[in-house]
DNA sequence: TTGAAAGCGCTAACAG
DNA sequence: CTGTTAGCGCTTTCAA
């Protein structure tokens, strides 16, 4: 193994220096800084990064705490993990995979260790266990999502409140009058998720302002969940001509089962979904959505930490509004095909 | 910060005995190490990382190498992922996570700047460029997946030709004559992605001992593609009542393809897929498919890894025998409903 | 503009 | 059974 005293020696300099050519944190004579980089390039030098986290007190790696195992909308974790990491990357970080199964002991760990110096934590619930746990942590820490109390956090988010109410709005304006949210699961409302429960909230809210019926239901993932639920909707609301879906694994199954039901996508009943884009636009027809930007998400998470890191202040609370793109799957209430071959 | 040397002086002994009844590398009185337990209790001691990676020379820690980008089958990436981050736990391992975009450099990096002990590298290609540089690193490293030279690696895969093959003797004891399989995208196949390749090689034998017809045809993810290949496909060969599905992202909008096509499954088409479990059974009809165990080679990838920085030896290639499920969506061909309600 | 050297916190000989 | 101590490879003062 090549070590920093072995460039050293190879340019006929101090160890120190050679450590300041790598840093660029103090000036050096073109003539040293070429020798140096010579030395470096012929040696093929890596620096180790224990030696140069203990003497640094920076491991430069950066935590990112995933839930694994519950069945959660699995590609928009993906997606969020893709950004975290090629951000990360951009600023010569490295990233700790940690699952949310460790709990709040799994923080503690890999912080007290100085495995990391810094964490990110996904999928954070209105009272979250952790929470009191990051705000005692001798580092920095980003939230994606946001716990009831906020206070000393920086949190990042969708407006989910915000979304829900988009939803209602854009069925409103097309003149529906009754409308159901097809929720998460009944498990992610009783969790006290917080993304299900704010857009509840705004969908409830908006209904109310618009003046029109919303209902709300939660959502297994099996077919026949599907099935029972919107049959059971249907029958207790004959009237609903529109539905807001936030249960990304159902939107498959859905679209079955009301055509199944008879029922035309969009000409007897709208959709409106809140989901990745590419998961609206693979589906027939594709959906008006609101997209969940992840890759923004991901993005502005590490950016904040970096910043934190540096010395710098991140906002608390960082809403991103929530963007609704218009497909085919919304339409005014009972409108008549506008083709011949009219599904797709 | 609490250091090794706080408890040593806490506790009345000198560092390296508290560091040996931590590692418990060599006898300890009963007495003593009780109170250094205490000691470290009481202080709320965590041994630093850095310095015990710099002193030791392992940072336990292993990276996990994945494809995170590529819309590859994304679900099962997880399962993997998952896999082994919890076993890695069990062998008091973190992990980190590499992107495969950062290529063989990537590899280099994290390896030689000493930041993980070993490798897990998914996704492997027949022909891979890391292939090369695996096999320098002064340290172990996993692949799942197999190149075409596997010489002095370590492997881990489901048996793909045997599971291509499996497909085809299910359809075909069943007495079906002529058979396709749909598969990945062709962009899968031109990368020269190990399983793409080797279920169609045993789908293509298979076909052949059995005396059956086996075309083969790849298929995009969207919806379009799927319709128009099915389309393709049928009008090409009439007689086709068996479909092999190697291609987890068209699942859905094939059965809605076929269901389009008036082909009734399994009446009138049979499908066999290689996938996940839960996305088989999340489909109506529940598909027969042969399971892709990625809990099983994520935690034998990581304990190969360990038992090799053990000074232990791993098989060079661990193919495990497909598992083939059967459910609802094959049946002989050209059969009767077996209820009046029949497609669920 | 550069060098010398004192740590960073721990492990693992070596010594008793 | 336990203690002493020399590193591990780097960063960063302090000094020139």
């Amino acid at each position: 193994m090549v070590t920093i005293a072995d460039v050293a020696r190879h340019a006929g300099v101090a160890v120190s220096t050679v450590s300041y050519v790598l840093s660029g944190k103090r000036t050096i004579s073109t003539d040293t800084r070429e020798r140096v980089q010579r030395s470096v390039q012929e040696l093929g030098y890596r620096p180790n990064a224990s030696a140069r986290a203990l003497a640094s007190h920076r491991s430069n790696v950066l935590a990112l705490v995933i839930p694994l195992r519950t069945g959660m909308h699995v590609p928009v974790m993906m997606q969020f993990a893709a950004a975290v990491v090629t951000t990360a990357r951009r600023f010569d970080h490295d990233v700790l995979l940690v699952t949310a199964d460790e709990g709040p002991d799994g923080l503690e760990r890999v912080a007290q260790s100085s495995l990391v110096d810094a964490l990110i934590v996904m999928d954070v619930e209105l009272q979250d266990e952790r929470v009191p746990v990051l705000r005692e942590l001798p580092m920095p820490s980003v939230l994606i999502g946001y716990p009831d109390d906020a206070d000393g956090l920086t949190c990042i988010d969708l407006d989910f409140v915000a979304a829900g109410a988009q939803c209602v709005d854009e069925l409103a304006d097309l003149g529906h009058r009754s409308l159901a949210l097809l929720g998460t699961p009944s498990a992610v409302y009783e969790r006290q998720t917080g993304f299900a429960q704010r857009t509840l909230t705004g969908f409830t809210e908006a209904a109310e302002r618009r003046g029109v019926l919303g209902v709300e239901t939660p959502c297994e993932h099996t077919f026949d969940a599907v099935l029972q639920t919107v049959e059971q909707l249907l029958e207790d609301h004959p009237d609903i001509t529109g539905l807001v879906v936030q249960n990304e694994p159902i939107i498959g199954p859905l679209l079955d089962v009301l055509r199944r039901l008879g029922r035309r996508v969009p000409e007897d009943m709208s959709l409106v979904a809140i989901c990745a884009d590419d998961v609206a636009e693979r589906q027939v027809p594709q959906l008006t959505s609101v997209t969940i930007p992840a890759e923004q998400i991901g993005a502005q998470a590490v950016e904040s930490l970096i910043t934190k890191l540096e010395g710098g202040e991140a906002p608390d609370l960082t809403l991103l509004p929530p963007t609704l793109t218009a497909r085919g799957s919304s339409a005014p209430p009972h409108s008549r095909p506008a083709e011949p071959a009219a599904d797709r």
